[in-house]
DNA sequence: GATTATTACTGGCATATGCCACTATCAATT
DNA sequence: AATTGATAGTGGCATATGCCAGTAATAATC
């Protein structure tokens, strides 16, 4: 097999996902670089300004991870003073997340980086492919892929 | 903002992905969880057997992975004797991979696995439409995007 | 209202990934 | 052959993610 031809482009539609996402990841990730940011820690500061004051169970369902992943991804986000979370007053057991003034501002330089990258990648592969693509993706994301039995 | 229609249908096609391989990951996860594996290990495990005893940098590039997370990567699989490093005869930079014996067998097992979450996926969202997906993914993978100027 | 079940997190451990610095080789030049 | 430059990996540090075992607090049940 030639080195060449050895691109592996399996038939895995987890492997070709992933192989896509590091891809994707690194490019983003070189982008917003400059503001001291992962491609991951901008899209979750996106998401938690959109989010109102979101709680973390919250976040985590709309991003499709898991709440200690969530937990584990915000600490240098805190640590760095861009993120802040609270107690919710009626129920104790949930802790809200907001963006500190220091982590708005951050946001909005990030999301110019971002918007450099979402740029160009689109005007690569085009912005209608790019929407369909997103589109499949998110159909895949919204899959009922059966959890836990009924009990 | 209703919990519901928080469910981040966000325009990045960065994040988009991250939250379907997240989802996806976890569905192949589970299905091979019985091997003691992960999806990635199953995955590497294949490429590994497919490339014919692959160069380390072979692997990382097949896989858009970066070489030193490659090896990260490989340290459970050899730890647990399913693979194993050897030099390259010519070049002695060059470390080669290749299974074990009890890497084969495991591959075999785990491909079982695989196939049977491969098949459910399909059958959820059609054959047609995983292979199209496959290929706009392959072609985002196959990108241009830029790396080091020339000199 | 006390017991039980459920929910929302936290912390520990493990894998996944990437960057950078360093080492060991091989290759190209002079 | 000695120097210089390019390759291939390794190891350390940091983030990304997930599972499992608690803990705390609310909800459900008797």
């Amino acid at each position: 097999m030639s080195k060449d031809a050895f691109s592996a482009t399996s038939a895995c539609n987890n492997a070709t996902l992933r192989r896509a996402a590091r891809k994707l990841g690194q490019f983003y990730d070189d982008a917003v670089a400059p503001a001291g940011l992962k491609a991951t820690q901008q899209g979750l500061l996106y998401q938690i300004h959109a989010g109102g004051e979101p709680a973390m169970g919250e976040i985590a369902a709309a991003l499709i991870m898991d709440l200690s992943a969530l937990g584990h991804t915000l600490k240098p986000l805190i640590r760095d003073g861009y993120v802040e979370t609270f107690n919710d007053r009626q129920d104790r057991r949930i802790r809200r997340i907001r963006l500190t003034k220091a982590g708005e501002k951050k946001l909005a330089e990030v999301m110019q980086l971002w918007l450099v990258a979402q740029r160009r990648l689109e005007d690569l592969i085009g912005a209608e492919k790019a929407k369909r693509l997103r589109t499949a993706l998110d159909e895949i994301a919204r899959l009922d892929l059966g959890g836990a039995p009924a009990p």
